[in-house]
DNA sequence: ATTATCTATCGTAATATTGCAATATAAATA
DNA sequence: TATTTATATTGCAATATTACGATAGATAAT
């Protein structure tokens, strides 16, 4: 085997899982700090700050573009890119249900 | 190629790279999920509960034990495991970053 | 000591990801 | 139209992940 069995968990948790995973590489974390420095740029700016090649960058952008964590729009020759805050939203919420959690529950067993 | 640029990003992206990637696996955010239910249970619950044969699931307790998600104490025969705070207090540091960022800059490019 | 129970590790096959050179596409400009 | 500029796609090799059967280790109970 080695696919993962997608059917046999929620959507919800799957959803969680596409959007963890679409920020579980240094790359994508360093594109969204500079964009959170930045506020906006081009692609070619992101190729010029980070050391990996044009096409790397791309495929990572269409990775983090595909699970809503950013948005790229047209604007003339170029496409800006910026922070998605819709996914962010969604994710948040996990964090959130763990922080409430446990916050009630100090007392645990580990 | 194929390996990741580590060395190339800054030590606390790659720490987020290494927590998020681990909840980028629908199975471990379900054994969250699970955790965060019962508070706190053996590997035999979880194996149990998701449809995964039993090394597939010590295979994920143990990437969320390195990445720092969960802790698991011996207990009798078994091994009772539960939510690490402190690996979700870090990565909830991206997310307030993130949130606070977008609630100054809520005119962006796209 | 033997057995039962619980969890981890090993080995392996299937699949996915990462990275880049080469190439293609799309828009602006000369 | 030809050229430049910006980004995406393709193809491929190297590496990583996923899943599980078989097996090993560790503790508890008999």
């Amino acid at each position: 085997m080695g696919a993962s069995k997608t059917d046999s968990f929620t959507e919800k948790q799957n959803e969680l899982a596409i959007l963890a995973k679409a920020l579980g590489h240094p790359a994508r974390i360093a594109i969204i700090d500079f964009l959170l420095k930045v506020d906006s740029c081009m692609c070619g700016d992101i190729v010029n700050e980070l050391p990996l090649a044009q096409p790397t960058i791309s495929q990572h952008l269409k990775e983090l573009k595909n699970a809503g964590l950013i948005k790229g729009n047209f604007e003339g020759a170029s496409i800006c890119y910026c922070i998605d805050e819709l996914g962010f939203e969604k994710i948040k919420g996990l964090f959130q249900e763990v922080t409430q959690h446990l916050e009630k529950n100090k007392n645990q067993c580990c």
